[in-house]
RNA sequence: UGGGGCGUCGUCAAGUGGUAAGACACGGGUUUUUGGUACCCGCAUUCGCAGGUUCGAAUCCUGCCGCCCCAACCA
């Protein structure tokens, strides 16, 4: 079983049921990118979810390269695609693989596809495979070379192998069926020629298998016990299985499982808009701290324990979503509250002096790296003279309702410092603030004053003439709406001020920060020592993520206004609308005029319009409800019990196929309507019936589940759960009378379905009030 | 001849016949020398809609509506 730390869902749930089944002795799960570019943070949720799975079960992940397309991937990725992986805190052990090195495997087994008659060579041209494959509505057709022999097709395919033919001339395709329902099940192709070299296997192979033949073949090679893909895949399912069934894969062989990818707002994630990005210049490349990739984030300053956080927080399920930046930020501020310390720096610096402070008078000020609330220790000098740097926007000529910070005449606290007052506002002469002129509390050192009076705001600053200049870079979200990938040109969405670059003044203690260190700058967000640029001769950092700020957008926010999209409109035709179960109905009445003469007799008969349709619609069922209301005259309850009770048990099984007849289930719903036994007990007695056929009637007397009527009986199984139950019957006792229920529910469980609810709610009520 | 998947709070997401978890966001409060953090409180009478079955339905049945995926020699 999984460890509790991570919370449930619905893939843990499936491997939970097959460990428990026996199915499998061990879970073995892999990650499988294509090295044609940079990992980003959709790809981060598959590593956390597949190598988070591997971890919680003591199992393993593969990191395995589904390289089987020469003309699109690179050695640089598979490079980079390594270090994100083990960046992010992952490690694959001895288990690294290529497709690539499964070739041999894979073209054996396409070999064995042929002898068995399940494969060919086909010589159709690109687009006469097109025509040939049909559309969503109409079936395909067969292509002439669909009938070559086994030896013609094992020549071919040997020749192409050997590279006799160009890219084109020929493909290898699975015989399955031009007219299946699922597109990806038309004759699917196998094998395609490519002269072109591989970035491991070099010019050994002129043919490569595709993604579908490929795939379940790694992950059958490989003992993937469960093989996790995005939804887009669930419609190759049936091909992953056809593939491993015909190429004799047994039980327990690896199956497919889909979830929804991760999509973010305002972020873009598709790898070929990425490349346009940086190939187009809107970053400064794939590591630039505005871009979604794991390179981004790492440049930027997120941390990968932020990002594992993320992916938890976010979960695993099968609904299409898209996951608000919020969260994100959430866990990065989360995880960086307890490792950055904090310091001082000004991003736009305003001059304040000190007139009542001696010109070349220094004070060295104790100030703590840690507030109050972060468990660590550590402190550093800052120094405090005449002139300081305060934050522009830490001031106000006409202050908003509810500032608290500087304002002409009024006191503000610098943090660990001083209070002052400022005296006198000096302006440009186009009224721009250039500086201010204030005094000191001398007797506020270290931020009290000594009388006692409450200063309200705080703010951060630096000693000018200790000050050290650094370069900082804002970032902010890359797009101004939610959604650019729907966007037909991005471009006109770039945020402008995505990236702002501000001369910032830093406490000197900052000059020797490392690369690649946080800090939180006080009162304004987590920043990161730029890994690259960063050093001795220029200090450079990025900010990784602002503070959550309750009191007002700050000037320079970018606006959060959606702009909404014309919907893609798909081209060519409209999709037509699938054809209901009503009007399958309907159709095999149309054909059948013996469901139609059921039709109307179960109209004659009295039944509900809906009941009498769904009955009438298949021919064994509607033998089925005959028999049944042979054995019980009540039609109308035989019909309700039919169409809401045993279809809801026997799902897609056939009627047929129960070990019970009609007339079996005639009699149970007697009983029930005798009130012999209850609705919930005739339930129980049918799954039984389900199990193992029988004479309802029997059933419910060896199970116990003849109807409970004796008042004192259940009295006893009341007091019994009241007894139990008594945390919730207090909140009951104290209002929360949707509890009720729950009561009811309790007593009937007590009873094992066999008391009369009526009855239970009846004694209940006159219990509890 | 179409097939498949999915609809639970602003955003994610539990829940599988016993009476709507949790998180983010949001609102209010306490603490605070960061308008940060932490803590407390509030936040879905209702689960896409409409009928039905049941003592009891987000869960079962019927119908309807909406969104996504599939017609690359990509993965």
């Amino acid at each position: 079983m999984a460890d509790d730390t991570a919370p449930t869902n619905f893939i843990r749930d499936i491997i939970d049921r097959d460990l428990a089944a026996g199915r499998y002795q061990r879970v073995v799960t892999r990650f499988p990118p294509e090295p044609n570019g940079y990992l980003h943070i959709g790809h981060a949720k598959s590593i956390c979810l597949n190598f988070g799975l591997a971890r919680d079960y003591g199992g393993q992940c593969n990191l395995r390269f589904d390289d089987t397309n020469p003309t699109k991937e690179e050695q640089e990725f598979v490079d980079s695609i390594q270090a994100d992986v083990r960046w992010l805190g992952f490690d694959w052990g001895p288990h690294l693989y290529f497709a690539s090195d499964y070739f041999q495997t894979m073209h054996d087994l396409a070999v064995g596809l042929i002898e068995k008659g399940l494969a060919y060579v086909d010589s159709l041209s690109k687009e006469e495979l097109r025509e040939h494959r049909g559309s969503l509505t109409e079936p395909g057709r067969e292509s002439p070379y669909r009938s070559r022999s086994v030896a013609e097709n094992k020549d071919l395919f040997e020749r192409m192998r050997k590279g006799e033919f160009p890219e084109g001339a020929h493909v290898l395709r699975a015989k399955i069926d031009m007219a299946a329902p699922n597109m990806i099940m038309r004759d699917p192709l196998l094998y395609r020629i490519v002269h072109a070299a591989h970035h491991r296997s070099g010019d050994t192979w002129c043919i490569y298998p595709m993604y579908d033949y490929a795939h379940c073949l790694e992950d059958a090679l490989e003992g993937i016990s469960h093989s996790i893909c995005t939804l887009e895949f669930d419609n190759n399912r049936e091909l992953y299985d056809w593939v491993l069934e015909n190429t004799g894969f047994k039980e327990p062989r690896p199956h497919q499982y889909e979830f929804a990818r991760l999509n973010l707002d305002y972020t873009m994630m598709s790898k070929r808009r990425l490349r346009i990005l940086v190939e187009e210049g809107h970053v400064e490349g794939w590591d630039d701290p505005r871009m979604p990739t794991i390179a981004g984030h790492r440049r930027r300053g997120v941390t990968p324990e932020a990002i594992r956080a993320f992916a938890e927080l976010v979960g695993v399920a099968k609904t299409n979503s898209v996951v608000d930046l919020g969260k994100l930020e959430f866990c990065v501020r989360d995880d960086l509250n307890q490792r950055a310390p904090r310091v001082m720096a000004v991003l736009d610096p305003l001059k304040v002096v000190l007139t009542d402070w001696p010109a070349d008078k220094v004070d060295e000020l104790d100030a703590s790296y840690w507030p109050h609330d972060v468990p660590k220790e550590g402190t550093r000098k800052v120094p405090f003279g005449r002139e300081l740097w305060i934050e522009r926007a830490d001031f106000a000529a006409d202050p908003p309702p509810g500032y608290h910070r500087l304002v002409p005449g009024g006191e503000v606290r610098l943090r660990y410092g001083y209070v002052i007052r400022c005296d006198e506002v000096v302006r440009g002469d186009d009224g721009e603030v250039l500086e201010l002129r204030c005094s000191h509390d001398p007797a506020s050192r270290g931020g009290n004053p000594a009388d006692g009076r409450k200063v309200k705001g705080t703010i951060h600053w630096v000693s000018a003439a200790h000050a050290v200049p650094a370069d900082v870079r804002l970032y902010d979200r890359l797009f101004t709406i939610a959604n650019p990938d729907a966007a037909e040109d991005f471009r006109a969405y770039l945020n402008p001020t995505s990236k702002v670059d501000v001369r910032a003044m830093l406490e000197p203690s900052l000059a020797s920060a490392a690369a690649g260190s946080h800090w939180q700058f006080e009162r304004q967000g987590y920043f990161f020592a730029d890994p690259v640029l960063h050093g001795a001769g220029r200090l450079v950092f990025n900010r990784v993520v602002t503070l959550k700020d309750t009191w007002g957008k700050k000037a320079g926010d970018v606006p959060t206004e959606v702009v909404r999209l014309e919907k893609k409109v798909p081209d060519g035709d409209k999709r037509p609308d699938k054809r209901t179960r009503a009007e399958a109905r309907a159709a095999a009445r149309a054909e059948d005029p013996r469901l139609a003469a059921r039709l109307a007799t179960y109209g004659e008969l009295g039944l509900a319009d809906d009941d009498a349709d769904v009955l009438a619609g298949d021919l064994a069922l509607a033998d089925f409800f005959d028999a049944a209301r042979a054995a019980h005259a009540d039609v109308a309850s035989v019909a309700k019990w039919v169409v809401n009770v045993l279809l809801a048990e026997v799902k897609e099984r056939p009627v047929e196929d129960l070990p019970f007849d009609g007339a079996a289930f005639g009699r149970l719903v007697a009983l029930a309507d005798a009130g012999d036994v209850s609705a919930s007990g005739a339930k129980a007695v049918l799954e039984v019936m389900l199990r193992e056929g029988g004479d309802p009637a029997a059933l419910a007397r060896r199970e116990g589940l003849e109807q409970v009527h004796d008042e004192g009986v259940l009295e006893a199984a009341i007091a019994a759960v009241l007894d139990r139950e008594s945390e919730q019957l207090a909140r009951y006792r104290e209002g929360k009378t949707q509890l009720f229920g729950f009561f009811v529910g309790q007593v009937m469980k007590e009873s094992g379905g066999a008391a009369n609810p009526q009855l239970v709610r009846d004694l209940l009520k006159a219990k509890l009030g």
